[in-house]
DNA sequence: CGCATGCTTCACTAATTTTTGAAAGTACAA
DNA sequence: TTGTACTTTCAAAAATTAGTGAAGCATGCG
C-alpha cells in the first residue's frame, strides 16, 4: 500500500506527549476548528518537516480533512510549504517564530471581522437620526467605532514589531503607568526645547 | 394577552438601522454566539433599558432563548440587572464603558482556554524527553508556553488600567520604538543617580 | 502519450451547537 | 394561601458545522 510505504518513510514515530492533544483544543474561538488546531500543533512541536499522509496517520483524520486543514494553514500562512528534494510529496513546517501563530491569527481576523464590522458601523452612522432613540444608538456605536478603530489600529502598529521589541514592550507595560508618566516628561523636555 | 400588555408598555418601536444586525455576527470567535452578541448590541444602542420581552420580540428570538441568552451575559457581566419601580419585570442595560466588553471576553477567554492550556504544557514540560525529537517538541512548548503566559499576564496588567488610560497607551504605542527607547534612557538615569 | 503517485473537491454522514415550546419555578400582592 | 405575572429549565427539534470516502485532478516520469 502506497501509504504503508510512505509512512515507513517518513516515520512520525515520536509522537508529542499524551495530553498534547489538548493543545488542538486552544483552538475554540480564535477562528480555527480541533482539526486545524491540532495539525498545527503537530507540525509546530515535531522536530522535522511532515507530510499531509504523516499528519492523518498520527492524528487518525481522514486525508481529505488533513487536506482541507493543510489548505486552511497555507491560506492563514501559519504554515510554510517545504518542497523534499527526491520527493515529490509536500513538506509542511510552521514558522520558526511562535509569534506569527498570533499575528496571522489576529491580521485575519481583522480582515474577516473587524474591518467588515466597522464599514457597517460607519455606515449607520452617516445616516441622520429620525429620533431621539436613533441618536443614543448612534453615539453608542460611535463609541464602539472608536475603540474598535483605535485597537486595530494599535494591533497594526504592534504587530510590525519584531518578536524582541513586542515582548520587551510586553514586560514593560507591567509597569504601564510608569511609561505613561515618562512619556509626559518626554512631551515637557521637548517642549522646553522648542521653547 | 399577556405578552402583548407587556410590550405596549415598554415600546421597542425605535429598532437601530437595517444592518445593525451585523453586530451581533462579530460574535464569532470570540467565545458568544449570534443570539447572544445580538441581545447585548440591542441592549447596547437602546437608550433606556430592557426586559426579556422587548428583545425577544425585537429580535424575533422565542422568550427561552432570550432567557438563556441574558443569562449568559449577566455570567459575564455584560449586562446589568435595573429593577424598575414599579414593575416586577426585570430590565437590563449593558455597563457605560464599552471597553467592558472587551475585558469581559478577554477574562472568560483566558479562564476557559488559556489557562488550560498552559497547564498542559507545563505538564508536558516537566516530563523528562526520551529522545532527541521529544526534546525539540519540548523546546517549541517551552517557547509557546513564554508566549502565552507573557500575554497573557500582559493582558492581565493592562486590563486594570481606566479605559482612559489604556486609551493614552494606545494611542502612545504608535510611536512604540520612541517609548522603548524612552525605558532605555530613564534606566540610564536611574544607573547613574544610584551610582 | 499513458501511467503512477499524490493532492483536492465534493456529496454525503456524523457530531455538535443552537433554538424552541412546554413545564416547572419564583416572587409577590391580595 | 392562592392566583397572577413573570422567569428559568430542559428535552427534543432544527440548524449548522465538521469529517469522510470516492471520484476527479495535477504533476512528473518513462
Amino acid at each position: 500500500m502506497a501509504t504503508q510505504k510512505t509512512t515507513t518513510n517518513h516515520p512520525v514515530n515520536t509522537l508529542p506527549p499524551s495530553n498534547f492533544f489538548h493543545f488542538g483544543e486552544m483552538r475554540s474561538r480564535w477562528g480555527v476548528n480541533r482539526t486545524v488546531g491540532q495539525i498545527y500543533a503537530l507540525i509546530f512541536v515535531s522536530a522535522k518537516t511532515l507530510n499531509a499522509d504523516d499528519i492523518a496517520e498520527a492524528l487518525e483524520f481522514s486525508r481529505s480533512n488533513v487536506s482541507l486543514g493543510l489548505k486552511e494553514l497555507q491560506g492563514w500562512r501559519l504554515v510554510k510549504l517545504k518542497h523534499l528534494a527526491g520527493d515529490q510529496r509536500r513538506d509542511f513546517k510552521t514558522p520558526h517564530d511562535a509569534w506569527q501563530i498570533f499575528k496571522s491569527l489576529a491580521e485575519e481576523k481583522r480582515c474577516r471581522e473587524v474591518e467588515p464590522t466597522l464599514f457597517m458601523l460607519r455606515a449607520a452612522l452617516i445616516e441622520t437620526p429620525g429620533n431621539e432613540a436613533d441618536a443614543h444608538a448612534q453615539k453608542r456605536m460611535q463609541q464602539m467605532h472608536e475603540l474598535i478603530s483605535l485597537s486595530s489600529t494599535w494591533f497594526d502598529d504592534v504587530q510590525r514589531l519584531s518578536p524582541e521589541t513586542i515582548a520587551r514592550l510586553m514586560r514593560l507595560s507591567c509597569g504601564v503607568k510608569s511609561v505613561l508618566d515618562l512619556a509626559d516628561k518626554l512631551k515637557i523636555v521637548r517642549r522646553k526645547k522648542e521653547a
